[in-house]
RNA sequence: GGCCCGUUGGUCAAGUGGUUAAGACACCGCCCUUUCACGGCGGUAACACGAGUUCGAGUCUCGUACGGGUCACCA
């Protein structure tokens, strides 16, 4: 026995797997050549970033694109940033938008799939194995320097103007023999376990970032801890040993891990296992005072996903959004595939941007609106209803109440080859129908500025003589068009764009009135649809009560 | 500071040595139009800077500037 294997012995004694048996208990998966198995890899904060569905997104877009596998893997390595519900809200999180996978973690407590589990802190056993390998190879080692100790070095290292870190002459418990070992674990000494990094510094890695290309760095020599004092791996070490016994193929993940890589191609070598592909994402940002800026946590709250759901975005909305910061041709295949599924879109890794995207709310009001244009009236009524249940109590009971009366006003102008596009998430919802309602209604009227007060109570009355309810869109028209002269204005456009000294008005500034005296609206969809939907006693009562109002401001 | 990455209109971006430098959002104008929309047409607006290679550079090389990331017993 070496001394390296009695060093394995006396740390990992009751380890008896060995890493063949973890290779024979993960058999490599039976997939077509070219097949990416990909993952999501969250720790369970709680907390879902929206570049983290980014990357999520991306990581199934690949897999599924290349006909390949998708699991979800909990990170849990990290006692202290775990919270309460954790792996719930950030699997709702997920599921909310579309990302749902049939391997791995699927509710807090329950998972599927054969590689498995899929929670690292249970993985321990598993960690260990390979642990207990890297030091009888002589690759790891035990540490016991203290945080304090630890912080002292770099604070020396700073001032001494060296590289920091825990390496060559700073790796203090390198060298220790076995018997020092053996005292310090005698007296219960707590202790990490270390990387014995055989990096040369002078000698570079290159790999082949799917996202970013060719990049070319130094080797590490980083005696990186692999064991936490209390025996949990830490991300580099349980990464590779997950992503090797899960058999991932493509590691897509954010971009603040490529100066990680050296460490983990290295690790990768020292336990014996093939290198995976990288596909390192560029972060999301955010603009500020004319700068760039990670979309933060703590200072932006469209950073997290739970901000689209409570506004109301609709998940496709997201998703088409995201996508047009994914691959920039997702715009042009989408004009040309109006109504083609999502996923019938031919996603390309190579296509991501190697720099950040600034997030615009712009862009994406208006990819929501274009989604929701798209809805049946059923559609939105029932996507509204499933957001109000949670976010609006009375828009939801409002809309249950009646679902034929809600689903008439989600039909107008609904369904057309030109529909409007005035609804870009759920939470605009309530303003756009509040004059259906009259619980919601409130009357504020505001005028053209070239109609005054006298003349909107003049044109008002005048409608309430010809007014009646029923009867076609054309008979209603014409009797709007039928006042028009006699109150001075011409049912004709064009006739007053050639000599508006003629007229005071045209159609279009009569129709204003009404619809402001009916609705306090200057913009709403059909009015003929509305006023059949409001019925003749609420329509009559709305003009009158505008003519007095008028009246009463003279 | 060391090491990496990035930089085309306000934003997302196409572009792989020869283009009038696409397209989308936003903005503006016009047309259509019963309002508002929708739609159509058009407009403003960009290759960070400096050298070099080349007949020719947004595209290749080097440097500078600026932006981002990372240097934990966090992921």
């Amino acid at each position: 026995m070496t001394e390296n294997e009695k060093l394995a012995e006396l740390l990992f004694g009751d380890v008896k797997a060995s890493a063949q048996d973890m290779e024979d208990r993960y058999p490599q998966r039976d997939l077509p050549a070219g097949a990416k198995v990909t993952r999501f890899a969250p720790s369970p904060t709680g907390f879902l970033h929206i570049g983290g569905l980014f990357a999520a997104m991306t990581a199934k877009l690949a897999s599924d694109k290349s006909g390949g596998a998708f699991y979800i893997r909990i990170e849990d390595t990290d006692k202290k940033r775990e919270i309460k519900d954790g792996v719930s809200e950030l699997l709702k999180g997920l599921g909310s938008f579309g990302i749902t996978s049939s391997e791995g973690v699927i509710s807090y407590d329950c998972e599927k799939g054969i590689y498995g589990p899929y929670q690292q802190s249970k993985r321990r056993d598993i960690y260990q194995v390979f642990a207990k390998q890297l030091v009888s190879s002589g690759l790891a080692y035990p540490c016991f320097c203290t945080p304090d100790e630890l912080s002292n070095l770099r604070a020396e290292q700073e001032s001494a103007g060296v590289n920091k870190g825990y390496y060559g002459q700073y790796a203090k418990c390198r060298e220790l023999s076995l018997q020092q070992i053996e005292k310090n674990l005698k007296a219960e000494k707590p202790y990490t376990l270390r990387l014995r990094s055989l990096g040369d510094e002078s000698k570079k890695i290159v790999f082949e970032d799917l996202i970013k290309g060719r990049i070319e760095m130094p080797e590490n020599i980083q005696d990186i801890v692999l064991l936490k004092a209390d025996g949990i791996p830490t991300y580099h070490f349980a990464h590779v040993v997950d992503d090797h016994l899960m058999r991932s193929t493509l590691i897509v993940r954010g971009d603040e891990w490529i100066s990680s890589v050296p460490v983990h191609i290295q690790l990768f070598g020292c336990c014996g296992f093939k290198v995976p592909k990288y596909a390192h994402i560029a972060p999301i940002m955010k603009e500020e005072n004319g700068g760039k800026r990670k979309l933060s946590k703590r200072k932006d709250p469209e950073a997290s996903v739970s901000y689209y759901l409570e506004k109301g975005y609709p998940k496709e909305s997201v998703t088409e959004y995201l996508l047009t910061l994914a691959n920039s041709n997702f715009e042009q295949w989408r004009t040309a595939n109006l109504n083609e599924d999502i996923d019938k879109f031919p996603f390309n890794l190579k296509k991501m941007s190697a720099s950040g995207a600034l997030f615009d709310l712009n862009k994406l009001e208006d990819v929501s609106k274009n989604v929701i244009s798209k809805f049946s009236a059923d559609e939105v009524l029932f996507k509204v209803l499933s957001w109000a249940r949670e976010n609006d109590g009375e828009l939801f009971s409002l809309l249950d109440e009646n679902k034929d009366y809600a689903k008439s006003i989600f039909s107008i102008d609904r369904g057309g080859k030109k529909p409007r596009k005035d609804i870009a998430k759920w939470n605009e919802v309530k303003r756009y129908l509040e004059y259906f309602y009259d619980e919601l209604y409130n009357e504020s009227y505001e005028l053209p500025e070239n109609i005054g007060k006298n003349e909107a109570a003049r044109i008002i009355k005048k409608y309430l003589e010809v007014y009646s309810h029923g009867g076609g869109k054309e008979e209603w028209f014409d009797k709007i068009k039928d006042i028009c002269l006699p109150l001075g204005y011409t049912p004709n456009i064009k006739e007053y764009k050639e000599s508006p000294h003629l007229f005071k008005g045209h159609v279009g500034d009569v129709s204003s009135v009404i619809r402001i005296a009916v609705t306090s609206r200057k913009n709403t969809p059909d009015l003929h649809a509305i006023m059949t939907l409001l019925g003749e006693d609420k329509v009559t009562g709305r003009l009158k009560k505008a003519i007095d109002y008028f009246k009463e401001e003279i």
